[in-house]
Formats: C-alpha cells, structure tokens, sequence
DNA sequence: CATGAATGAGGATTCATTCAT
DNA sequence: GATGAATGAATCCTCATTCAT
C-alpha cells in the first residue's frame, strides 16, 4: 500500500511506517519463541511462525533471512536474561540477596522459557554455542570480579579456588528451576540461597553480615 | 555346506549367526552414538547411522524400529552411567572421596558423551523425560538416604534441608564437566570438591575427618 | 498492487486465485484419472500425477492429502456416471429405448475409464467399497422400481424373480464394454438391448410394445 | 542336507526329493494364493508368503523367479476354473441345469477367490491380460458351439445374435456371485438361470423341455 | 538346497525457501 | 511491502531380490 493510497484514504498515517514493521518483527519473534518453547526448534515450521504471528509465510522472509536468524535474534534479544545476575555481596543479609535473585532469574527464565530451545542447538551450532558462551562469560566475570572484592575484604572463604565459586554459583542458579522435578514440586529459593552462602562466606562471615543488616534496620 | 567343507575351510571366520547380529547391532548403536553427539539426534538420518556402520539403509530398519528406538537402546545400556555415583560420607576425608567420584563420574561423561544429546531430547520426548527423571530420582534417593545417616550422626549443618543440599550436590557433579569452558581449560575437581563439602559439612567436621583419616594413615 | 497497475496491465491475464487453485486442482484430479487408467492405482505415484500435472510433488500435497484422497473426489464426481442409467419401461419399443441408454452409458464410461481402476480397489479398500455399492443399490431401487410398475401393468414376466431380472440387466449393461474383448471388436448395443428385453418382457408384450410405437409414429 | 545324512540317521528317505519339493511348491503357491486373496497382491509381500508357507524368504525364489511368476503359475492352475463351465443344451430341464452349473462354478470361485486379486493386474500386466482373455476366448468358443448347435435345433431364439448371448450367458454366470451384494445375502441360483433361459430360448422350447425332463424320469 | 540377513532403489510425505501476483 | 502457492530436496521407511553361510 503506497502513501498516496493512505492519504486518498483520508487517514491520518496512524503508525509511522517503520513502527508497524518493527511491531510485526516483534510479533514473529514472539511467535517463534512461544513456538519453539512448545514444540522444540525443530519441529516449528517457518509457516506455522508466521500464521501464528497472523502473516503470510512470505513475510517471515522479509524479516527474518530465515528460521535460525530468528532464533538467533532471540537470543540476542534475551541472552542477557538466560545469565544469573550478578549479586552483591557484603551489602546486606547475603542469604536474602541471594534468594531474591534467584527469584528474578526464575521468573525471567519461565517467562522465556527458551532453556528449553537451547539444548536442541548446542549440539549443532558452532556460532550459536559461541554466543552463549561469550555471555556466559560476560557474567562470570562479573560474579568472579564481585567475589574476588568480596574475597580481598577477608569475606570468603580463604582457601577456595574463587573460579569454581563463581562457576558453582552459576550452575545452582541456571538449573535451581530444575530442582522441582527431583524434590517435590516447590523450589524453594531461599534454601538454594543459603547452599550458595555455605560455599560463599565462612559461618562466621554470615552472622556477621546477617548482624550488620539487623542492625541496619534498626 | 556339509561338515567335511566346513573342516577343509576351518572354523576360525564362522562367527555364529547370532553373535554376528549382535556385533552389527552394536554396531549400529555405536554409530547412532557417535553422530548424535557430533550433529545431534535431530540431524542425524537412519541412513547417516547406516552408512556409518558400514551398512544399508535397510539394515538400520532390521535392527531398530527406528531412530528414537535406537536411542532408546543407548539409554537403556548406559543412563545408569549418566547419573551421579553415590557418595559414601564419613568414611575418610570427605573431599579427596568426592574428588575422585567426581572424576570417574565425568571419565564415564566423556566415554559416553550421551549427556550432549540429552538435553535435546529433554524437550520434547515425554517418555524419555520420564525415563530420565526416574532413574535420578533414584540417585537422588540413595544419595539423600546418605546424607540422612550423616546427618543424624551429626556430621552435616543442621539447618540445610537435605533436600536441596541432595540436588545441589547432584547438579554440580552433573555439569562440572561443562565448567572448563567457563574457567579455563582444566576442570579440577578437587575444587568442586571443596566446594561441595562447604555446604554439606560445617568447617570442624570437615576437619575432623580429615584428622581421623590421617591417623588412620599413620 | 495498486489499482493503477492493475488499469495498465489490464485484467485479460488475472484469473482469480481461487479459479487458479481450482483450475490446478483439476489438472491433478484430470492426470491422476488418466495415470491411473494407464497404469493402475497402485503403480501411479504421487510425484507421477504431479509431474504429468505440471506441478511440483509438494503441490499435490497442497490439493490431496494423499493418493487415495484424490481417487475418492474422482469418485465422487464420477460415480453417478458410472452407474447404469435407469431406462423407462413401456413407453416406446422397449429395445430401442435400451439401446440407446446403453450406448450411452458406454460412452461415459469411455470418457471416464474409471471402471479399469475401480476393480483394484474393491479388493482391498473396505470404504471404497461401501461407498460404491451404496451408489448401486440406489440405482437398483430406481430400476426395481419401474420394472415394478411395468410387472403391476402386467408388461413383464409373471414368474422371474423382479430382483433377479433387475440386477441382471444391470451387470449386463455394466459389464457390456468388455464385450468386444470377447466378440470382435464392435459391442452391438441393439443386440445387447434385446438380450435383456427377452427376460424382461415376454414376446408378447415386446410385440405389442413395438406395434404401440409403431402406430404412434404413423 | 544330504542323502548321505539321512541314511546315517537311519530314517528311510520316506518322501523322494522331486516331490518334497513339489510340496513345497504347492504349499507356497497356497500361501500366495491365500495372501493375494486376504491382501491384494501388490500388499503381500514375498517374505510374507514365505513365512506363511513355513520357509525362508529365500526360498521363494528357487521355486518361483518373482512374485509375478507365482501369480502366474496359480492362474495356470486355476484359471479354467474361474471361467464359467460350459452347459449342455437341450439334454434335459435346462434351467435345472444351469442352476447347478452356476452353483458349482461359485463354489469354486469361492474356493479360490483369486478373482478378488485379478482387477489389480488386470490394470497393468498386458501378459496377464492376454492370459486371461485367452482363456477367456477358450470357454467362449466352447459355449457358443454348444448353443450354435441348439440353434440348429431350432431351440433357441432365431433372431437373438448367437455371440451377444454366449456373452450375456458368461457375464451373468461371472458375476452371479456378486449378486448378493445387491439383492440381499442370498444368490440364488434358480433365478439367474430361469434369467438365463428367457434369452436363450423361446418359451415353448423350455417348456417342451421341461415336459421332456419329466417325461424320461417317469 | 535352505536360510534369512543384507541390500538399496523407490515410494510417500514434509517443509524451508522462493517468487509471481 | 504482503501474500501464499509452488518448489523440490531431503527424510523416513518398505520390500523385491540377492547371496554368503
């Protein structure tokens, strides 16, 4: 449809061209991702992603050069929100801390949903594995950098190798939604939070902390 | 053929029928195996597996239903493999037995290297999912039963739901072999080790055991 | 497109869409026909049917679900035509009348051919069968119909099965088209026509039929 | 095994070679007569009628070149059987007689059923085709002889075409079966021959005929 | 001769991608 | 830009036939 149509029309070009492609972009991304987290990668159909977006096949192809640079749009969109957050430490109640962002991961996690799309690619793309893992060592870094101040303030433990805090903690939180399914159906952060702190800060260190926080309060 | 061509010929190349079967089934199993981790198990054909195996398309066919059978039959051989050895606690120091399960634990990961198929499948075969979640639901069993008996005799914290300290110990054995390529090249285990130990036994414990396996040394 | 275009291109070449598909639909309907006169069903293949169509493999599958979808909506176009029409009894000389209905259902069956493909399906395909004689038992009730009429005008013979008379008159003229396989190569209807009058009506009633006739032409 | 074997297990060679192996012939013949009629011939499969048969796939092959050829020798065997028997005029009742031709000749398409695996070849065997028209032809000339005699007798119609009725004749016969599919689940055979009767001969002759019957078996 | 495992061409069907309208 | 019909390569699987034992 040409602009002159739209002014013979007589309607005020409501959404400015550029937007309404955006927003149709947006609608495939979203039906890809709800797709491809119900039926797994492989088995969603550039057509079905894009009669569930309510567009003609052809369209999907105007955005998307094809079904994988949709996902990888996906993920560039969202990789940030696959990576546990960075917590702070030695700020307050670490126990707390923890637990609230494992919380947030969770959400964020369900709400996407595509750890479960993941698994189908690492096998297969070389990039695709590539990017997460250059994410995933963006936030290690980050953890790693928040321990290691935390670790230089006499917080941590002294005679643990730092790296495999940091890789231990990632892991507990990438998979704490998977918990559910071996015990029992709640997962319960707040335990997971303190697992982590037991690895993290020597007792002594926690009832300091969880002291100072009170304290705070007061 | 009568016996007397059979004792002209000699019996060395007559592998028995049954046996040869056996051989070509393994065969096969072997090459789903090996193309599954190298392209995936959606990217591998039957006839990539046969002609791997060095056989017909056909023969695939005699041998196995089909893809997801063959599969099926890796599982079935090996997914006691894939779980986590149980630990035995407060027998000698804690984190020099963890090291070492932890390493025969990812020797057996890499032997398989099933585990990159895995997650694939996770997402769409409900029946393998459940397959999956019983036989760690089993590991978890045994492990937690461990940890149980430790705990009563006071060698674990007293306020860790043994639950979630069960999981947490499965799930780090489960990935560290992933860890390296976060933190470099080498997965140290006894590392992973320690860290386990942080969030099972308090700090004295820890070194009470080790005390006791010392003079048990000497 | 805008309408401007559409004034320069003029609208000679537009065939609607849907008379397109339609269009596309029957050149598939049309080559499945001919193959499976030529060939048999079962040794015509979906890519053949496309391939004689002009049209890609996949395109079949846009039109049929299958093979057998395609023979069915033959079916259903055809199968009226396929049955033998019903003749009007003691209206005008009898064999004459026959005759010509003959010739022309002989003529139907030549454009179709269908009846070269539907013996391989009686064998095996239980619904294809059922459909098929749901259609020639509503013929058969027209046909005992008037010859019912005829026998309470007193036309037919007292003392044959009415059933009987009319599923012979049936087969004959189904199965007339063969008759040249047998008989040299030239079916003589009129001959067949007065077959069929004999046990139809006795030589009376025929003679007096014609003689009706005869006086009504003068 | 060998002559020399059995001879030391001391079993007199009870049933000589040639005819063990005509037995197994004719026990796969059954087995392919059975199938082909059970499944149609394009869906039974080689193997099956081997395993049907008590031998190994392989064997099929040393008693017959293909599938085809095993078709083809149970026609040999059986396709005089599939064509009507040839009646005899003018010897006594001829509707007695007829009816208990088209008995005797259901009974025997019953036996065989191979007339349910026919219209599948007959579509694209061209042999085959020839086979049966020959055949076909055999039996034809054989009727029409018979009622050409009649003919001269003056017993049969004089203005009916001698070959339209030998050809009405064999169609009704063919197909009498199939009747029951229309009329009811009772063919009755007495019915189709007093149909047969009317168009070949004239009334008085059946009834002179009958009278004779009667007469000789006072 | 018998066996039945092995073969691989061939048929049915799907789906990522293109392109005429 | 949008459409969705068309494409045809690629997959799964079967089965007639061969051949080593």
């Amino acid at each position: 449809m040409s602009d002159r149509e739209d002014h013979l029309v007589g309607e005020f070009p409501l959404i400015p061209k550029q937007e309404r492609a955006q927003l149709k972009r947006d609608l495939l991304l979203k039906s890809g991702h709800e797709l491809f987290i119900l039926k797994g990668y492989e088995h969603t159909t550039a057509k079905e992603i894009a009669a569930h977006a309510g567009v003609a096949t052809g369209t999907f192809y105007r955005y998307f050069s094809d079904k994988r640079q949709l996902l990888m749009s996906l993920l560039e969109d969202q990789i940030e929100m696959l990576m546990p957050p960075e917590p702070k430490w030695g700020v307050s109640d670490p126990e707390s801390t923890l637990t609230a962002l494992l919380e947030a991961y969770d959400k964020r996690i369900k709400e996407m949903g595509m750890q479960r799309v993941l698994p189908e690619l690492l096998a297969k793309d070389k990039e695709f594995v590539e990017v997460l893992a250059a994410a995933k060592r963006k936030i290690f870094t980050r953890i790693l950098l928040g321990l290691t101040m935390a670790y230089e303030k006499g917080l941590t433990w002294k005679d643990l190798d730092l790296n495999t805090v940091t890789w231990s903690l990632m892991t507990l939180a990438e998979h704490a939604p998977e918990k559910m399914k071996l015990c029992g159906n709640v997962t319960d952060y707040r335990e997971v939070a303190k697992v982590i702190c037991r690895f993290v800060f020597p007792p002594e260190v926690i009832k300091k902390l969880q002291l100072d926080k009170s304290e705070a309060e007061e």
